[in-house]
DNA sequence: ATATTTTTAGACAGTATTGTCCAATTCGTC
DNA sequence: GACGAATTGGACAATACTGTCTAAAAATAT
């Protein structure tokens, strides 16, 4: 091994590794190239392995994008679940504690690098297979929604919110956090924590005037 | 002339007729299949043309792409101020007005096809074409933006709503009439009427909640 | 140190696709 | 009906990519 041509990441060590840095690289190009466009060369060279030993890992193309799309969606399910457990259930600033809380959500769970990957190959190949994106949505973002939704009814109970649907509450959050980021982040901008604090601190402020106590 | 084997629409007649025809099948099979997997015999075969006259046309297969992303940004935009020019400037009864308004919007702008297609674009390819997206931005989202802001204010200033940032009241009231169908609409399905009318009422009524006359 | 498994680089066949060329045909127009 | 422009189908070269195969090299376990 006199020089190392793997152009991003050094060769991985070990089996496992590799495995990884294949799915990495694959979720790259996959999302960066599309899937017909997604380069089997290229995936192994910025995996730092070669072309065999993705076909060794993984048998085919489409396999491979299935490994990837269930490996993002496991990772990002698992940011929900730890995200909502971070849910301010006792708040002490009510405005504040849900504004963090918003920052964590759109940080760790939309905004991130698994998020936006998941969501541009669900928009992208969601009709080719339907059955692996609707097992993604049943598992992931439709449970989240419910553990979402029992937290502000929670809330609600304990008398810091005005709700009759608790249900639509939780989609309205989401869709209010993220209000001042979905043009940008269109273009593949990755909002900074100052971006993120004030579409926070937006939609929480709009929020609670529709649903504080009065 | 013994048999038209045109599969989907049949032979379309004049030369504006198959530019139109291009470009009408060649937005449909980016959209499906992504750039790269866009087949231009397919393009060809859907739009009731042979392969040469695309050529003829459009040159090649970048110059097509840009065209279809062209004159679908022309007609989402038109829809768009459209639409707002239907905005109730003087409501009788304003959640029901806002209700009618909002779901105009989602059903002429968003959740229709020019809008899904595009959007799906710009997320697939708009890294790639910076330059053209950023114009579509500029052009489009934007400036209707500023005009569905203005509209929000006047009806603030005419003692309706009680509002301190119009810009951002016309961003969280988009956002919240998709609360419902973002989901739904990601693994391609296309909200019917039902789910329309009542996307839009939850969006408005918590609209209100918020931003009503006290 | 040796045996076994994994990985590598490259060659390779098969296939698909883009874009060009061209002769025959059709269409719109006078 | 006749002329010029547009259209067609098909052949064609050039290129690119997938997935397989192989022998050599490396890594790992014994």
């Amino acid at each position: 091994m006199p020089t190392d041509n793997a152009p991003d990441s050094c060769a991985p060590r070990g089996h496992e590794e590799k495995r990884l840095s294949i799915i990495e690289a694959a979720a790259d190009v996959f999302v960066r190239e599309g899937y017909s466009g997604a380069n089997i060369d290229l995936i192994a060279a910025q995996a730092g392995v070669s072309r065999q030993t993705i076909y060794n890992h993984h048998g085919d193309k489409e396999t491979l994008f299935m490994a990837v799309v269930r490996e993002l969606a496991e990772r990002s399910n698992a940011s929900y679940f730890n995200t909502i457990s971070t849910f301010p259930d006792h708040p002490g600033d009510l405005q504040a504690d849900l504004a963090a809380f918003a920052v964590r959500l759109n940080r760790n769970c939309i905004c991130n690098r698994d998020g936006t990957f998941l969501r541009k190959l669900v928009q992208a190949e969601g009709e080719r297979y339907p059955q692996l994106f609707e097992g993604w949505r049943d598992q992931g973002p439709a449970r989240s929604w419910i553990a979402l939704a029992a937290r502000f009814a929670r809330l609600a109970h304990g008398g810091h919110l005005e709700l009759d649907d608790p249900d639509l509450a939780a989609r309205q959050f989401v869709a209010l956090i993220n209000a001042d980021l979905n043009m940008s982040m269109m273009l593949g901008a990755v909002p900074g924590d100052d971006a993120l604090q004030a579409s926070a601190g937006n939609a929480v402020r709009t929020f609670l005037r529709a649903f504080g106590k009065r």
